[in-house]
DNA sequence: CGTGTAAGGAATTCTGACACG
DNA sequence: CGTGTAAGGAATTCTGACACG
C-alpha cells in the first residue's frame, strides 16, 4: 500500500524521460500546488510513481487548454468523492455489525 | 506485475540511502554479477526496488562473512528453484486439462 | 498564465587506478 | 577479495529572474 507506488525515489530527470514534460514544467505544477515531491538531503526533488501518473494526468488536461487553477479544483473535487465513499463504507460496515 | 516494482527508474544516490551501502560497494556488486541495473543516457546507473531489496539481501549476507562468488551461486540456485517449481506448477495445469 | 532560457553555484555520477590486506 | 579514496571531467539540479504573451 505505502509501498513501491507513493515511495519518492525518482529525480526530475527521469520524470521528464517517463512524463516528457520538461523540468520547468515539471516544477512549474509543483508550484501551482498540484504535486509535492519529497527532497533530498541536498535539496534534490524525490518523485513516487504515483507522483508521476498524476502528471500525465495533468500533461492530459494541459493539452486540452484546462488551466492549473482547474486541475487542481478537479483534483479536490475528486479526492473528496473518494473521500465520501469512504465513508458511506465505513457506514456500511458499521450497519452490519450493529445488525441483529 | 513488470511495474513499479520491476522498473528501473532510481538512481544510485537514493539506492545508498535506502540500502546504506557505499556507492563503491553497490558499483562493487554489480561488477560481480550480482545486480544488473540500466543506464540513462548519459550513463548514469538506474535501479529497481527489486535491485534494492537484492541488495538489502547481499547485505545482509556479506555480513556474515559470505563471499560475492557464494552470494551469486546461491541467488542462482534459488533462481532455478524457482524455475523447476513452475515447471511442475505447469505440469499439474497441464494434468488437469488433459483428465478425463 | 505557462514555459523557455541563460546564469552561477553546488552536488552527483562516471571511470580507471592506487592502496590495504 | 572487498572497499576506501583522490582525480578529472561530464551532466544534473537548484534558485531567482527576464522574456513572451
Amino acid at each position: 500500500m505505502t509501498s513501491y507506488k507513493h515511495k519518492k525515489v525518482i529525480t526530475i530527470g527521469i520524470v521528464n524521460e517517463l512524463t516528457g514534460l520538461s523540468v520547468r514544467q515539471i516544477r512549474y505544477y509543483e508550484e501551482c500546488g498540484l504535486i509535492y515531491p519529497d527532497r533530498s538531503k541536498n535539496g534534490t526533488r524525490k518523485y513516487s510513481f504515483s507522483d508521476i501518473e498524476t502528471l500525465m494526468n495533468i500533461a492530459e488536461q494541459r493539452e486540452e487548454g484546462v488551466q492549473t487553477r482547474e486541475i487542481k479544483h478537479n483534483m479536490l473535487k475528486k479526492k473528496n468523492k473518494q473521500k465520501v465513499k469512504e465513508e458511506m463504507l465505513r457506514g456500511q460496515i458499521n450497519a452490519h455489525f450493529h445488525q441483529r
